[in-house]
DNA sequence: TGAATAGTGTCTGTGAGACAATATTAT
DNA sequence: ATAATATTGTCTCACAGACACTATTCA
């Protein structure tokens, strides 16, 4: 092996194709809440929790549904790559997104080795326009989870997506699980086990921290919050439980809901805990 | 563009140097408990927090520490790849490993686009040879943090090694930061931000989970077990709260410590919540 | 008027923080 | 006897779960 003398006759030197290189792609997965129809004037609208995916039109998985996503440039940070992947497919700034975990089994595409970063990203779904483009829909999201099983189903209104996956223990002492898809049939790539996971951290996040309020309008019914609490955690909470644990997150305005035929409703807003 | 008939057309023709290619390491970051010297006769030995680094005996960084890691192979899934480093380089097997973020600032390595997918790793240091390799050595951690910057001291007995991160609120409902590398003479690479994200890691889940025990030995007493929380969490605990909230996470033997200028302590066990 | 949601009051049990008190050992 | 740690008891306060109750609107 040779020797250098320093760091820069080392560089100058450098074979860069010593090393396996693969590609590496940003998946993301846009979570947002969508409403229902409303069903009787006194009725509230049913809150949905709701995934973007866009349907494939070329190979591989060519007519599949999957996450928006895209390969990861030479000189580009993945976080840089995902965003620029929600502004080119949906026209989508500034929302929240954070990283969720690396893929990288090596049959996860059947092209060539790529593994990818999947981003968590949450938007408010007012601030879109109505329809994204084209290949794009967003699905109302449903899961059922016991110790061994998830089995998520997907509703966009026209077409139904459902996946099983089988959770394998893999370390007792923080409760973490394996995921293994067992059950896919219109979803490309390893992208069940995307969602699954996204799902997981959202219910956690949402538990102890502020995270809801990024899939919120600026201003909200505490019933209205409420309901998205419940269609995330997937279990109705008590009133007066669920306004205690939020009451120092959020801030009365002198704005009130009215039409229902109810009570009317004071408009609360976000207030950061600084 | 060609239009393909179906999948196995597709993927035939399918050329691989179509989008970018780049090498991913694995990096990881291997955390233990570490006993400080016995003061007097009576004192408990000290306990400290402590991570693996590993000398740098070729360019890049030549001479500076670094966390153990390696290039993933082109059919390997980079979980596997962390485990097979840790197995080459120090002969650890069957430990405590998570996946904590993938790194991917396209200036973070000066010899070429290299992303990094980091672990952490969690150990009991009896189940290991006192000397692992030679150009490894295990480092006890001090941190101090406050809202705006965190220090970290590393001291392996006969170096010490400084680093200052700066933290950038990056999203305030979550309390997300964006780190910042500000002060590092002695770290190869992004490794500081591996590090201080690592201790973060570790900081919240040793609150929510039984992630402790993988760093503890099969007998402890509970005034060790304390310790260690002291040590990772840099704060005292008052006894009474510790042995009711560690309670049902610990089952009895019938072995005692004794030996100590005081009362002896019954030694426990982990019983796991299964 | 009544269905539906909004919003408040209060009882109870659990559990953490705080501090005091007792127990046991090696020197 | 004493220093040091081990272990338990108990008081108080905060808060979540549970449930009851009142308020307000519109067809």
């Amino acid at each position: 092996m040779k020797e250098y003398k320093s760091e820069e006759e080392f560089l100058k030197d450098y074979d860069v194709t010593k090393f396996d290189r693969l590609s590496v792609t940003a998946d993301i997965l846009i979570f947002s809440v969508s409403d229902g129809v409303q069903e009787n004037y006194r009725k509230l609208n049913k809150k949905f929790f709701s995934v973007l995916l866009v349907k494939r039109d070329n190979y591989p998985f060519k007519d599949k549904w999957c996450l928006p996503g895209g390969f990861v440039q030479i000189d580009e940070d993945i976080e840089d790559a995902a965003k620029r992947i929600l502004k080119e497919e949906a026209n989508i700034n500034d929302i929240y997104i954070e990283q969720l975990y690396t893929f990288s089994n090596p049959k996860r595409d059947p092209r060539t080795r790529v593994i990818s970063t999947s981003y968590m990203a949450l938007i408010d779904k007012n601030k879109l326009p109505d329809k994204i483009s084209d290949n794009a829909s967003w699905f109302n999201v449903s899961v059922l989870e016991d110790k061994k099983e998830i089995f998520v189903s997907l509703d966009n209104g026209v077409e139904t997506i459902n996946f099983k996956i089988k959770k394998i223990l893999k370390e007792k002492t923080t409760d973490r699980y394996k995921y293994e898809i067992i059950e896919n049939e219109k979803l490309a790539f390893d992208h069940p086990l995307v969602i699954a996971s996204g799902i997981s951290r959202l219910k956690n996040k949402i538990e102890y921290t502020d995270i809801v309020f990024n899939m919120m309008p600026k201003y909200f019914t505490l019933g209205e919050l409420q309901q998205v609490y419940e269609v995330i955690l997937g279990k109705k909470l008590l009133d007066p439980a669920f306004r205690r644990i939020i009451a120092n997150k959020v801030e009365k305005t002198t704005k009130i809901k009215t039409g229902g035929g109810h009570r009317p409703s004071v408009l609360f807003k976000y207030k950061s805990g600084n």
